[in-house]
RNA sequence: GGGCGAUUAGCUCAGUUGGUUAGAGCACUUGCCUUACAAGCAAGGGGUCAUAGGUUCGAGUCCUAUAUCGCCCACCA
């Protein structure tokens, strides 16, 4: 039997196993429909936050409602080796154990990362069983293991061969910390208060000078020109002189550009094409030389001069002072402007000259955008979420795939002099070959996903079966980063689309509002969630507590009611347990339902029907407050109660299957409360839960004539205690009941506690008339004081009625109302009418007494 | 500069293709230890749905402006 009190502890104890060596979880039943989700891979870098618990869980939850609809559901796990970002962790640990990870050999080190790998996904997969997670692991997959490796070799050879990835000197944004580079999407823009150095350049042979306005005088040492515009009538008889570039004594050109911005500061501009990508593309149309003033780790370089070795901010204080001495330093003024920084290491990129690999973008991204114009295409949820999507793709750069780290998939080039061999196969070495040193983006290996963990490119019966996957679920911070790139590449690969929808979801924020972080200080760990309140209250309101799309704020308060209402259905349970006791199979039974009985069927089965729109809608929100207000109210508050005044067979038929449904229905939700109940149940359809079926909408449990007059015989008792208690009556009252139906009547009786109070005759006494519709109760009282309070209300029922009767009356004989509006609304609404025509002869009788 | 979202009860949020008198949780008021649950039960108070126009028989919902807040993208020498 349950205990009296919901223990998550206890009830969580255990489960994850027992699904697990049951084999629950493993899809490939080849008799059912494939259903297939991937999980966004999480990085092995850390613990799981708040924000994988709620993406996890929604995909939890599908999976799980699929799985219970006679789907063949695989969930398929798997981790991401997130470059930098482990590869920055590990760096940091070996630091902390007094190693220096720059004097370790690639394999010396990468032995360290992967003992760091199997530590952290440990971690990962604790965290996953404790949230309930039905991930089939027998197919698990990593972004580094030997299948996925051949896949990214595969894709970037055939890439390369038809020529959507080339090797190039561009400018990229060059993270100096972890020492490589970043793809435009890598890089966060902020706010940051700098300043504007008005700087003189002589001009050649003249005491005049240009007023050159930058925000980074350090890389002067770099200009090989400088700009106007063509247009600019204060300088354009200064193009094709030269002025004197400042502390290096050297002549460079003043030349004409479309780029200096007239309007904008001075509208000269210092052109330095190996620190700018402006400046590169203006030197690219200028044929000017590209001098690289940095080293990796952004201090300045030999073409510093005297200011070599120096960190590039100290270069900055250094420089803007020996102008100053020089004379030639005018001005500098405060300025907020945005600077970039890199995503992992937080510090300000620098734009940097360097021989990358790219994939060329255009055609990719032409191809995502016709696509979506199909049958074939990516449907997200909510729709709008599509145009990131295709804005991304309708303008978008080059993106920059190598980095100069070690814990990623080694780029299949090979170089010999000037040579280079892109292959799968590796040459051979002793024939003078040189693989690259550097990796692959992190989201070159990502993009891959929803076909590389199904087995390609072998033709495996996995991806036959699962390509493409039916739904990814993801926040929107990562469309462009990840969805765009998978589209992009299972339409090259697959031919398809990699999945049929995208769900997407928001950021988890603190009560305030604000974005978790750990500088912060804000974020919460689901595990102590769960350790305080249970997986299935953290469940359940992480995924009920907003529509889709939308941030959700996270909010103690309302775990902890969520735990109340788990708590609430466990009591329920229990109660229905203690009174159905020992049932059989033989005992069940719907003959000779009660009013009551059909009552609870009909609000069940339009629960479920509203359940399943919904639930296939993913609008979990919506399933939530479906089932809260069926399980509270309905059930719980009205037909538990009501039961209780009739045990027989046939009730406790009803309480079981009403029950049963809906444990299933809340099982999605929680998977852990709702198999220890239905465990304890003594007529089960299967052996787990989560096996069973999910309850199906059945027209013949629909009684509607008998809903709609419980609802009013329910009505009819909330009036009656409100009026009892606005009377301040204790029991010292007498009624006489006029309803005909016997049912109802006994319902009434039996709800409002009147057995003993019972009169036909009237009594001599003060005497009020309680009607609902056809249900009507004479209560006598002695309580002469209230008369006037009593008037006061009546008027004000009064008024209410008239009022609403004028609307009605107006709407009704407005033509263009009546015929327009659909007929069962404006049936309803002359029902309503009379029905308040009614109400309102009665009233007036009492106020004319 | 371009785009997106939000604005509904004291707080946090729902509200489906326009259709009875706009909902929930928490908080608040009143009365109850009624043998499933006091983390509960019963009853109640609280909203001119940001503002101004418009479409419609009918608008929280659709359209056009405006305001405030937030996010994304681009530019910024």
């Amino acid at each position: 039997m349950l205990d009296k009190k919901y223990n998550h502890v206890m009830v969580e104890n255990g489960k994850y196993d027992m699904w697990l060596k049951n084999g629950y979880f493993e899809a490939g039943d080849l008799n059912k429909e494939p259903f297939c989700i991937v999980i966004p891979p999480p990085n092995v870098t850390g613990k799981l936050h708040l924000g994988h618990a709620w993406n996890t869980t929604l995909q939890d939850i599908i999976i799980r409602y699929k799985r219970m609809n006679g789907y063949d559901a695989l969930w398929l796990p798997g981790m991401d080796h997130a470059g930098i970002a482990t590869q920055a962790k590990v760096d940091k640990k070996l630091k902390n154990n007094g190693v220096n990870p720059r004097e370790m050999n690639r394999d010396e080190w990468l032995k360290v990362a992967w003992e760091w790998k199997e530590e952290y996904a440990s971690n990962i997969h604790q965290q996953w069983a404790k949230m309930g997670l039905s991930l089939d692991y027998s197919k698990e997959r990593f972004t580094l293991d030997d299948g996925l490796s051949k896949a990214v070799r595969k894709v970037f050879v055939e890439l390369y061969n038809k020529g959507y990835i080339y090797r190039g000197e561009r400018i990229i944004n060059w993270d100096p910390y972890a020492k490589t580079a970043l793809s435009n999407e890598e890089v966060i823009y902020k706010d940051v208060k700098g300043a504007f150095y008005h700087i003189k350049y002589m001009i050649e042979d003249s005491d005049d000078y240009l007023e050159v306005a930058t925000t980074r005088p350090e890389t002067l040492f770099g200009d090989t020109a400088v700009a106007v515009n063509p247009k600019d009538e204060r300088y354009k008889d200064l193009i094709g002189k030269r002025v004197v570039l400042p502390l290096v004594n050297k002549l460079i050109p003043i030349i004409g550009d479309e780029h200096a911005d007239m309007e904008f500061g001075t509208g000269v501009v210092k052109i330095t094409p190996a620190h700018d990508p402006n400046d590169f593309e203006v030197g690219e149309r200028h044929n000017l030389d590209r001098i690289c003033v940095m080293n990796p780790d952004a201090t300045m370089n030999e073409n510093a001069l005297e200011f070599e070795g120096l960190d590039r901010y100290e270069a900055r204080d250094k420089v803007v002072k020996k102008l100053d001495e020089l004379g030639l330093l005018i001005d500098v003024k405060e300025i907020n402007h945005n600077v970039g920084f890199s995503e992992r290491s937080d510090v300000m990129i620098e734009p940097y000259l360097s021989k990358q690999w790219f994939v060329k973008m255009d055609e990719l991204a032409k191809h995502v955008l016709d696509n979506q114009k199909t049958d074939n295409k990516v449907n997200f949820i909510p729709e709008r979420f599509e145009k990131i999507l295709t804005h991304w793709m309708e303008d978008c750069h080059d993106w920059c795939i190598s980095r100069q780290l070690w814990w990623g998939h080694r780029i299949p080039a090979w170089y010999r002099n000037d040579e280079v061999y892109v292959s799968e196969i590796p040459p051979k070495i002793e024939d003078g070959w040189v693989q690259d040193d550097d990796v692959l983006d992190t989201w070159f290996s990502s993009a891959l996903w929803p076909f590389s963990t199904l087995g390609w490119p072998d033709k495996t019966l996995l991806l036959d079966r699962y390509y493409p996957n039916n739904v990814l679920v993801t926040g929107y911070d990562i469309i462009f980063f990840w969805v765009c790139r998978m589209v992009f590449q299972g339409l090259e690969f697959m031919g398809e689309r990699p999945f049929k929808e995208v769900l997407i979801h928001g950021l988890i924020r603190d009560k305030q509002g604000r974005k978790m972080s750990k500088s912060l200080g804000n974020g919460v760990d689901p595990m102590d969630v769960i350790d305080k309140y249970g997986a299935d209250s953290l469940r359940y309101f992480l995924t009920t507590n907003t529509a889709s799309g939308m941030d959700l704020r996270y909010d103690e308060e309302k775990v902890k009611s969520t735990w109340n209402f788990i708590n609430k259905l466990w009591n329920a349970s229990r109660y229905v347990l203690l009174t159905i006791g020992e049932f059989n199979l033989e005992d069940y039974t719907l003959d000779n339902l009660m009013i009551q009985d059909k009552w609870i069927l009909t609000k069940l089965n339009k629960t479920i029907l509203e359940v399943r729109k919904n639930m296939d809608k993913y609008d979990f929100n919506l399933v939530g407050n479906a089932l809260y207000s069926f399980i509270w109210n309905d059930f719980c508050d009205k037909y538990i109660e009501l039961s209780k005044f009739n045990p027989n067979r046939t009730t406790n038929s009803v309480l079981i299957k009403v029950l049963t449904d809906i444990l299933k229905m809340m099982h999605p939700f929680m998977p852990y409360v709702t198999e220890e109940i239905y465990d304890k149940l003594p007529i089960r359809d299967a052996e787990s839960i989560m096996i069973s079926k999910y309850p199906i909408y059945n027209k013949n449990e629909l009684f509607n004539d008998s809903e709609d007059l419980m609802d009013d015989t329910l009505e009819f008792i909330s009036m009656f205690r409100n009026r009892k208690a606005e009377l301040h009556l204790g029991n010292d009252f007498k009624v006489d009941v006029k309803i005909d139906n016997s049912d109802i009547r006994n319902i009434v009786i039996d709800m409002l506690k009147l057995s003993d109070k019972l009169v036909s005759d009237k009594v001599n006494l003060q005497e009020d008339i309680i009607s609902y519709k056809k249900i009507e109760v004479i209560i006598y009282y002695d309580n002469s004081a209230k008369e006037k309070e009593e008037r006061v209300n009546l008027e004000k029922e009064y008024d209410r009625l008239v009022n609403s009767i004028c609307r009605r009356e107006k709407l009704l004989s407005n033509d263009n109302y009546v015929n327009k509006a659909p007929s069962n609304v404006v049936l309803n609404e002359r029902k309503q009418l009379k029905l308040e025509q009614e109400q309102l002869e009665v009233i007036k009788s009492k106020l004319s007494k």
